[in-house]
DNA sequence: CGCAAGGTTGAATGATCTCAACGTTTGTGG
DNA sequence: CCACAAACGTTGAGATCATTCAACCTTGCG
């Protein structure tokens, strides 16, 4: 069954409550996005929404990776937005989209109707004002992500990408453990965040693994060698002013 | 007088009054802002904000060009905003912003201190209604850029830029008129905002030229002769649609 | 087993960059 | 008003990095 729907689910239970669209909300106005919600989910491969589709709904991303592509005529694809859990997708005040919205792995949306969350952005100061904190970090990461397309060579691109994965998921555990980690996304879908070829990304990888500063359990799964040396490799000035 | 500052100006004079953060605002709650806000001017090539500097002020764009940029550690800058009249300049919710803001021309801004400003998206619907609006606009534009950015040939870029410039000069022109136009940028500053070097930029304008698509009256200055060449040259599929 | 999809590797090509020289415009001070 | 410097822009030749095209390997699945 596609696109199974699922109502009911308790904004308490939520494991992106802090983080999500909704996260600045009081008990009263969990109680009315619990009324309005309902869960989505998508298998790998699935498209979201496709370009130029009427945006009947908005949503968070609860579990998996969600891509945003962009096509051009001939062909030539790039991806201009990667969401994971707690990010948000649509574009309250307009109902067309410009790129694809495609699940990257299996994927839970947490989904409102466009028309009433609309309506929700002007009567709930809770969730406008977080509207617009998500809107601008998803700026801030897309300058980054300028700079990297724009001037980042090949081997800087891929080691900006698994410092991102690595930042990420290190991120998400509070256990302290190191387990192995995983590239949320396939080789083509790679070439495709940084604006490059399957081939070149094959090589870049093979590169790091050479260097000794990644080790590979199999295609996706891998743990990090030399941390000090895969930041380096980004050409980004992480540490700045960072004293040990 | 560097950072002319001047306040008490009307804000129903206002020429960019119907596409700033404030033209959903009533004359009461412009009342309120008239009080608040001071005009700065700065000259082509002044900082208006350094990287790392803390953000005393945000603003709106009233006249002239303003660009953000990010740095490398080993100098290699990328362009990531274009700021024209009635844009927004700065960061909700943050103090510091990681991009240097520069004026490409000549620039006076609407300024309004970042905290009573922050008050003001808590109190006022209308404002933060339209923030939102403006910082959706800046993310199409930014996927837009991506796509430019990771995928485009120099030629595509150089001929994506001229026809922004084309669209968004004859946009503001109501007379139906079409008066010589300008390129906003120096060569510099294009090859940062298209991620080239300024000798391929070069090169890609005497393109068009001999070309013939496009006419140069000066370095700055040039006319349009083959506009469907132009908008054929850009890569996108501008007119999808369109039944002439 | 055999095929399809995803991934790797190699060799050759080509677009863009780099480096260097030269031309042009602008603004400044004598 | 001219001379000059500095910033900006153009052009050429050669180097380089990523792409392209092609072959091959690996994995998962009917």
């Amino acid at each position: 069954m596609k696109n199974n729907v699922i109502s009911g689910v308790k904004c308490t239970d939520c494991p992106i409550q802090h983080r999500a669209v909704c996260s600045r909300c009081d008990h009263a106005e969990l109680m009315l996005l619990e009324s309005m919600k309902k869960y989505r989910s998508f298998k790998a491969g699935e498209a979201i929404f496709w370009r130029g589709d009427d945006l009947t709904y908005v949503a968070s991303v609860i579990e998996g990776v969600a891509t945003l592509e962009k096509t051009m005529e001939d062909g030539r694809t790039q991806m201009v937005g990667l969401l994971l859990p707690s990010d948000f997708i649509g574009h309250p005040g307009r109902t067309r989209i410009d790129f694809d919205v495609t699940a990257a792995s299996d994927v839970v949306l947490c989904c409102f109707d466009r028309a009433p969350f609309d309506q929700l952005l002007k009567d709930v100061p809770h969730i406008s004002q977080r509207m617009i904190e998500l809107a601008m970090d998803e700026l801030d990461a897309a300058r980054d992500w300028m700079l990297l397309l724009g001037r980042k060579t090949a081997g800087e691109k891929i080691a900006t990408f698994v410092e991102m994965v690595v930042r990420r998921q290190h991120f998400d555990r509070k256990d302290g453990m190191r387990p192995d980690l995983v590239l949320p996304l396939s080789r083509g879908d790679i070439a495709n965040y940084l604006g490059l070829t399957v081939e070149t990304v094959s090589r870049q990888i093979g590169k790091l693994k050479s260097d000794g500063i990644l080790e590979f359990i199999d295609k996706r799964r891998f743990r990090v060698i030399d941390l000090e040396r895969l930041q380096q490799a980004t050409g980004d000035d992480d540490d700045g002013g960072v004293i040990v």
